[in-house]
RNA sequence: GGGUGUUUAGCUCAGAUGGGAGAGCAUCGGCCUUACAAGCCGGAGGUCGCAGGUUCGAUCCCUGCAACACCCA
């Protein structure tokens, strides 16, 4: 019973519930039911929880505690990924701040040194995930170098390269000469920067005293140029295709080629062709037969193909010493300032040099249809649906996805070379040399790792056991396709579009039926929340609060740009002046909740988890209320009255709402529609309502039963209802009202999640109901209005026609405590139709004159007033209404129902005015 | 340059089938009413970005424009 004596305190049920019931086994798949599974998409080893995070998590954790009550087979399947580039520069890091580099420790000793790293520091997201109450099953965690998951790389591998999917081939790819590794495309950011544009004159060969001039945004790739174009359109040039001119400093004899790929108004009308340097330039390349020249290192530094003086230069100090001496030869015509798009690497920042290497790749095309194909026959589902829009229109350009890249940390290609340098693809080198008879010949394998993206696309599949054994791949049989994807949508391309196509060409089927997609947290300001604007808020510290220099301290410490830091402590002195204060999860939870609307990107506003944060401490107190008043509860009562039946009808209808914003994921419709209920239905009206029965158990001991029961059952169901989105609070709550109901179970969160029951849904309880408030809303408002004590109690007159009383003397039966308890009335009067009513304010009810005297208090020229305005709004109503009505179009075009709507409008508004000028010209 | 999304109360956002507009927060007034002052009661607040079109009727559908955001080149 200490709950009834505290107020709502969230650290104090949090910290045990979820030990208790990951102890319990609570979260593991389920045996039995439909199937419905969840992969979470696995956070990196490396990372911390971040807003993004618990946004998504708290969605997820949602939809599967929703499915589970629900009675389905759940699987929200848990684990983390290597993330290659990402753990092997923390590990460098750390190494280097012990003046140590891998390339000293060697490949095996490093990658003992990631393991090390992982295991020791890699599991504080799974404390936080913990901590934010996901039911993640975690007998199931996989980690994606875990030994079962490499052979489901390695096989995934090999059956496309048999499949002719995986191919391996010198081509030109994104190269980050600082981490000195091929990149995708998608894994490049540009942007627009100042540069320049220089115009550079090409002498032609044979004429003397006649040049070509090029405009070039990078000089330095001029030792690689192979070749100039024209549009062969071009009249300015045409008499140039087919000459040959002398590249500068180089002085290679290149050709003038006619290609369209040239744009006339760029530049001077000329370009230089760089095949090995550039993405267009090599298109073009291939067409015309152009050599391609190599000429830097993996370091972006000048090779050998370079003139001798050049060589060893780092790219930028190399276009620094060519256009000095292009000046100095009076071959720079012109500089002129530019905006160029500057390609960085995401991880390192460095500016990404086009660079041919040889790389693992996989082919597109045909995977690219499969891809688009489940989308287009709705196999595949995106929520919202507009995203198959953005899916499709990237897949059609999509270009072979460079697999390779060059780190220790990673899978490493399962591919071995002879000392031919032929190449074999196997599970393993036993596997090759017997397949392909080498017996004792040296064999060495690739040095190269796969792509992160590439082991994560097997995500869905590679964790339930595949390729396996028929015995270990149960799960993949009862759990894939899985039935939901929820993800963010920065990474559909990244991941998405791979997972589809890869679970396609492996296992024939789709890698998840919906893919849900929710929108970015960001800050008040609408900007993304980052480390380096220091933006940034962890989750954690909205949960358990956090002082206002601890604060400070967490957002300047590590700057990137130190620069900033009186900036960043600004606004968040100004943003936070107090710090943050504890929330608790559930608060936090629930805010989410209520932010995701239809995927779009969310502005996170403290001022909400406040709010509900109050919302948790309602729902607290009126279980305390709720368990204080049912002590002597008693089984077998009975139904109850109109009350009873009003709030059953409302929580069938919020339990509707509820199923259906589940099916729909929109989160925010399930939000409100609990918190509508349970503040504004079940505390605002229905626990004041029962108020009176509650305390008049000893005169009516059989209402106050039925009461209690209402008060208990209707919690109870909304409890599990709120559950998959508040798992905390609930659990706590529930765990008290079902013991007074004596209902089996120890957790709420194996409960059954309420169905709708048609049966509850009571329309006339409903305008009974409906009618007792505007009665009691009138009593309040009246007083409110006119500065009368909200406490005094004042009689209450009814009048109006005979049915009309009949009526309201049925309602009374059960509402007269109710009215006089919530509206204050003294007593309760019926006035004849006829008979004059004493001087009062008045309000129509229906057909149904209410009234409270007010001889003495009452303002005449005020409550005419009064009057008036409501004359004026109804007159308004009913031009409205009348000008439809009048429309013979409107009358002949307009669904029948909506005529009929107008028409009893009409009616209406045409009584309630004839009544008001009746009163308006009585008062006097 | 191409594409997607957004524009509704002071702020953050709903508006579900086209039938004259909703919530939370903030704000104003009144309340220590035996669950809750993290509360209760009541009020004020809007040219639904702009211009056309379709329709009996448009916040909603179509076209154009503007602003903002993001993606691609």
């Amino acid at each position: 019973m200490s709950l009834l004596d505290r107020g709502f305190e969230p650290d104090a049920i949090e910290s045990s519930l979820y030990e208790w019931w990951e102890a319990s086994g609570f979260f593991k798949a389920g045996a039995s039911g439909e199937p419905y599974s969840i992969m979470i998409p696995p956070p990196n080893v490396t990372g911390t929880l971040h807003m993004g995070h618990a946004f998504q998590h708290t969605l997820m954790d949602a939809l599967v505690r929703f499915a589970r009550m629900d009675g389905k087979r759940t699987l929200w399947q848990m684990g983390t990924d290597h993330a290659g580039i990402a753990t092997q520069m923390i590990v460098e890091r750390q190494l280097a701040a012990k003046n140590l580099d891998k390339s000293a420790l060697g490949r095996d000793t490093f990658i003992d040194e990631v393991w090390k790293w992982r295991n020791e520091s890699g599991g504080e997201i799974s404390r936080q995930l913990r901590r934010m109450g996901s039911s993640l099953d975690w007998s199931r965690e996989t980690f994606t170098m875990d030994a079962e998951y490499a052979c489901a790389v390695r096989e995934a591998f090999v059956r496309c390269h048999e499949a002719g999917y995986i191919y391996r081939g010198k081509r030109l790819v994104n190269w980050d000469p600082v981490l000195k590794t091929a990149i995708s495309d998608l894994e490049v950011e540009s942007k627009e920067e100042d540069g320049s544009l220089w115009h550079i004159r090409y002498p032609v060969v044979g004429d003397d005293g006649e040049f070509v001039t090029v405009a070039t945004t990078r000089p330095e790739t001029m030792l690689g140029d192979t070749g100039v174009a024209v549009h062969p359109e071009d009249v300015r040039f045409a008499h140039l295709i087919g000459k040959r001119v002398r590249v500068p400093i180089a002085g290679r004899e290149v050709p003038v080629i006619g290609d369209s790929y040239v744009s006339m108004e760029f530049g001077t009308g000329c370009l230089k062709i760089t095949p090995a340097h550039d993405f267009n330039d090599n298109e073009v390349g291939k067409r015309h037969g152009l050599p391609e020249i190599n000429i830097f290192d993996a370091e972006a530094k000048l090779t050998e193909a370079a003139p001798s003086h050049l060589q060893g230069l780092e790219r930028f100090d190399a276009r620094k010493a060519i256009v000095k001496t292009l000046e100095e030869l009076g071959l720079l015509a012109a500089v002129e300032s530019h905006r160029v798009q500057i390609p960085r690497g995401d991880r390192s920042g460095a500016i990404i040099e086009p660079y041919l290497t040889d790389q693992w790749f996989m082919r597109m095309d045909a995977l690219r249809d499969t891809a688009v194909d489940a989308v287009t026959d709705g196999r595949i589902e995106f929520v919202p649906a507009h995203y198959a829009n953005l899916f499709n229109a990237w897949m059609r350009d999509i270009r072979d996805w460079c697999i390779s890249r060059q780190l220790w940390w990673g899978h490493r290609i399962p591919a071995w070379y002879d000392e031919a340098g032929k190449v074999y693809v196997g599970r393993s080198e036993n596997e090759v040399r017997e397949k392909h008879g080498l017996e004792d010949a040296p064999l060495h394998q690739d040095e190269d790792v796969l792509e992160t993206w590439f082991s994560s696309s097997l995500w869905t599949f590679a964790t339930l056991g595949w390729p396996g054994c028929p015995e270990s791949t149960a799960p993949l049989r009862d759990f894939h396709p899985t039935s939901a994807l929820v993800t963010g949508h920065d990474i559909i391309f990244f991941w998405v579009a791979r997972m589809i196509m890869m679970t396609q060409s492996l296992l024939g089927e789709v890698p998840f039926r919906q893919v849900y997609i929710h929108g970015l947290v960001r800050d008040a300001q609408g900007q993304k929340m980052s480390k380096s604007r220091g933006n940034g808020l962890d989750p954690l510290d909205l949960v358990d609060g956090i002082d206002l220099d601890s604060l400070l301290a967490k957002r300047t410490s590590n700057l990137m740009q130190p620069q900033l830091l009186p900036k960043i402590e600004r606004a968040t002195r100004k943003e936070f002046p107090n710090g943050i204060a504890a929330h608790g999860v559930d608060a936090l939870r629930f805010t989410f909740a209520a932010l995701a609307s239809t995927g779009r990107d969310v502005r996170f506003d403290l001022s909400r988890v406040d709010g509900y944060r109050n919302f948790c401490n309602k729902l607290w107190n009126a279980t305390r209320f709720a368990l204080m008043n049912t002590k002597d509860y008693a089984h077998g009562a009975g139904d109850g009255g109109l009350a009873e039946r009003w709030i059953r009808s409302r929580l069938a209808t919020r339990i509707k709402a509820c199923r259906r914003a589940y099916a729909e994921y929109r989160f925010d419709w399930l939000a409100s529609n609990l918190y509508e209920f349970i503040w504004h239905e079940y505390c605002d009206w229905y626990l004041e309502v029962a108020k009176p029965s509650l305390w008049a158990a000893e005169s009516n001991p059989e209402s106050a039963a039925a009461t209690q029961r209402c008060v208990l059952e209707v919690l109870e169901s909304l409890l599990r209802a709120l559950h998959p989105l508040m798992p905390f609070i609930t659990e706590a709550l529930w765990q008290q009202v079902s013991k007074r109901l004596n209902i089996e179970g120890d957790t709420v969160m194996l409960q059954p999640y309420p169905v709708f029951d048609q049966a509850s849904i009571d329309e006339d309880a409903t305008s009974d109901f409906d009618w007792m408030r505007a009665v009691v809303t009138f009593l309040r408002t009246m007083r409110s209005e006119r500065g009368l004590p909200p406490g005094e109690p004042l009689p209450l007159l009814l009048q109006g026609s005979d049915s009309v009383v009949a009526t309201a003397k049925l309602r009374l039966q059960e509402f007269e405590g109710t009215i006089r308890h919530l509206g204050r009335a003294s007593k309760i009067v019926f006035l004849d139709e006829g008979a004059a009513a004493p001087p009062s304010a008045f309000e129509l009810v229906g057909d149904m004159k209410i009234m409270v005297p007010l001889e003495g208090v009452l303002d005449l020229d005020t409550e005419r007033r009064r009057i008036e305005n409501v004359i004026q709004k109804a007159e308004q109503a009913l031009k409205r209404t009348s000008a439809k009505l009048a429309n013979s179009q409107f009358l002949q075009k307009a669904p029948e129902a909506i005529v009929l709507e107008e028409q009893q409008k009409a009616q209406t508004l045409e009584s309630k005015l004839t009544r008001l000028q009746q009163e308006h010209a009585a008062l006097h």
